[in-house]
DNA sequence: GCCCCAGGCTAACAACAGCTAGCCGCAACG
DNA sequence: CGTTGCGGCTAGCTGTTGTTAGCCTGGGGC
């Protein structure tokens, strides 16, 4: 009865999958009762069992598509040259091009990580320090070239990284920037970060 | 009874509000139950209402002293000097020093913003707009003087901020940085990044 | 046209967490 | 020494949340 009727809603996960990550982004996960999420797609918190295993699984799942997702872009923009200047340049490209457009994974994907259940936290801390190894040996093989002068690479490293991550707390779609000027100028600052501007 | 009786332990405010920094900043404020915080201190939960009036108000003392903290730093070390560039310097400096040396704080304050009440919530974000401005304005002068050259201040701005911030997350006491040495360093990116090198 | 089951719903449970109530011991002070 | 109150403690209330159980409906396949 009720709404409910008139609403013939076809739930699929996928629709569930979005409407967890922006609540999560929003309000965090702890703070996220399977009601707001159910509420979201129209249809009561227990309902949401019919298609997900648990709460902790959509957590599981939006954060190990979004790993797998910038890992495979960095695979990409390393790949596509041998010079270290491109390849760093469009790596940070490709960082910050997903910190943007993917603003509430990157969001969920760094601030949750502690509510991840063990195992998985495990697996995705490793994959994380991956992709953070991707991006210092680039900065090394840089200097070790003389194409980059840096006063540590480590620092460096983390510094191109954290201000990328950065993105995803301030971007907003469709105001002063796009998201490729973004990626962009976010290019041209990390190659002074390594001194090869 | 039991081990009560021996661990005559003085449990003052400030003891509570310690551990309940390494409590959020370890498992999170929502996570983190005041009997967490009583076993920190050798009591049980409930005796902390005879110091705190409420776990809200815990995570509202430490981000309050700690943007006021910040702060401070910020006004002393802009105007330690005249000269845009090394107020610049050294306001960064400051700001990493901080987010080294009082880790916890820093990474609570920017992880439990929403966990604010309403009230609280809207002072700390006001304040942070002032801290960020402070540093938007430097480098705004910077480039008007022609000592900067950036491409958006906005972004530049930006990053100088997200890669302090990042320090908090993964520094740790006692290995291969001091908290000056970063302090240092990361003044000496900030200038890459602005062009002053 | 009948049956089946995907996918909704409500009820309810069990675990908790924040916080209050109310008790008690002991150290300091007069 | 008596008393007072700080600062513990336990019991317990209340509200919440993830999750399960079990019911019901309607649309699609035979």
């Amino acid at each position: 009865m009720s709404t409910a009727g008139l609403a013939r809603t076809r739930v699929r996960r996928a629709d569930i999958v979005a409407a967890a990550l922006e609540l999560f982004a929003d309000k965090g996960y702890l703070a996220t009762t399977m009601d707001d999420i159910g509420r979201a797609v129209n249809v009561r918190g227990p309902s949401l069992y019919k298609h997900v295993a648990s709460k902790q699984d959509l957590l599981v799942e939006i954060m190990e598509t979004s790993i797998e997702t910038v890992l495979r872009d960095h695979r990409v923009a390393v790949g596509s040259t041998d010079d270290v200047g491109d390849q760093l340049r469009r790596a940070v490209e490709a960082h910050v091009r997903f910190h943007a457009r993917h603003r509430l994974e990157a969001f969920v994907g760094t601030r949750e990580l502690r509510h991840l259940s063990e195992g998985a936290r495990a697996a995705m801390a490793a994959r994380r320090r991956d992709y953070e190894r991707g991006f210092r040996v680039l900065v090394e093989r840089g200097v070790a070239e003389g194409r980059f002068r840096v006063g540590s690479v480590r620092l460096t490293t983390y510094s191109i990284l954290d201000m990328g991550v950065g993105v995803s707390v301030w971007f907003r779609d469709g105001e002063e920037f796009s998201v490729d000027e973004i990626a962009y100028r976010y290019g041209d600052l990390a190659m002074r970060l390594v001194g090869a501007a």
